[in-house]
DNA sequence: AATTATTTTCAGCATGATTTCAGTAAACTA
DNA sequence: TAGTTTACTGAAATCATGCTGAAAATAATT
């Protein structure tokens, strides 16, 4: 799952990206209209995230040029106005979908799931890494290779995946995948995050559960 | 956690400034509308405090003018009018909300943690000196160093952190961090002060815990 | 029914965290 | 200054938490 973020005011992108990497997309980022015009027309893009305010073509410009090239891929486009007439220059060009700044994190999060759900393009993994977790098939992937995972192991996975580089407690785990009033104990927890961490390093991948004592766990890259 | 003020009072300004770095808050104070601007669309604050009467550009100018710029920090405007038109005109100038002076400082920090949280901005960190205690995973941070603490080692930390320079009991450390019923001792403090004060300069604090016998302890900046 | 995969249980180990304590140093008092 | 109090420190002892492997129980598949 990849998104472009086509925004020049670079702390609002960098804020995007940290945003949508922790959510388990993969997202790149271009400061101006022209590149990104080049970066949205390779098609590998399940999204695009679009400033109107831009130098050089403008957010309605570059939407309606990769339209008129058969490039389909949903449009959120970011506008600081939120005037009618331009809501309806937005669509026009081919955008799908309007967001007036400033917005909040999970304003913004509601809209791309929409979008994506919209289109059909199901959100089908999340990323951290070199690693993926197919929510479909229930595998971890890195590179060629993969592993299934079961479905107990699937849960706790796709919690640490959400949550990324944040804190999740054995507490939450529990009560998350085994449910409110099931008597499962928090040995449960450590038990598959072994299973898991067993699994993540037969498939090479960079990325480990980190334990923080009394804290839970959350997901690291390896670096070396 | 990085707060601007913008107001000419410097009076009110500095004891602003007080308040919030007491409680673990980095702020600056500028105090004119123009340089207000300036240093706001920096983009490196996550809440902007602002006078309505400023010398040059008043506050609904500066609001209204970073607001145009694609800039949405959260903005907590303060007047001394709290007639309804003027909210109204400071509303749409794009501050997110008002408080009347004069306020009192339990009013101050509810509003600013109302506004973070509504934001997505969780209070995450608190900071002293150049030293931050990361709430989250329970490190102290300073530039690229860090070391995590234990649970207790935190416990104290964050007392202390959010005591700043005042000074803090051993006896309020004892049933903050040991609990009322708890047979601690005060040399449990004395230990974990150790403890502390081990780790703030493995990472090149420029903060220490200062003793004052018979009365407790409290931070303070190390300058040379 | 037999086989296989998944989940739960449990005990022991290793490591990290906390407490205890005795000895030393520093600060204050008279 | 001598005596007293308070704070600091390092080492050892104790305690808690997380990890692991193996076995037992349960569920799914053939």
């Amino acid at each position: 799952m990849k998104i472009l973020v086509i925004e020049d005011e670079i702390l609002l992108a960098n804020s995007i990206q940290t945003l949508l990497t922790s959510r388990g997309f993969q997202t790149e980022a271009v400061y101006d209209g022209k590149t990104g015009e080049e970066y949205a027309l390779l098609g590998i893009y399940d999204l695009l995230i679009l400033d109107v305010m831009l130098p050089g073509l403008n957010g309605y410009q570059v939407a309606q040029r990769i339209r008129k090239k058969h490039c389909n891929t949903p449009i959120l486009m970011l506008t600081a106005k939120s005037a009618l007439e331009d809501r309806i220059e937005g669509l026009d060009a081919g955008a799908d979908y309007y967001l007036t700044k400033p917005f909040d994190s999970r304003e913004l999060l509601a809209c791309i799931n929409a979008l994506l759900r919209r289109q059909g393009t199901e959100v089908n993994e999340l990323t951290f890494g070199n690693t993926a977790l197919d929510l479909e098939s229930g595998k971890l992937v890195c590179n060629e290779r993969e592993v299934r995972l079961s479905s107990r192991e699937f849960d706790v996975m796709r919690i640490l995946f959400q949550a990324g580089e944040h804190n999740v407690s054995k507490e939450t785990l529990l009560t998350r995948v085994w449910g409110y009033d099931s008597n499962a104990v928090e040995n449960h927890v450590e038990v598959y995050v072994g299973f898991l961490r067993k699994k993540l390093s037969s498939i090479g991948s960079n990325i480990h559960i980190e334990a923080i004592r009394r804290l839970g766990y959350h997901l690291e890259k390896t670096d070396y």
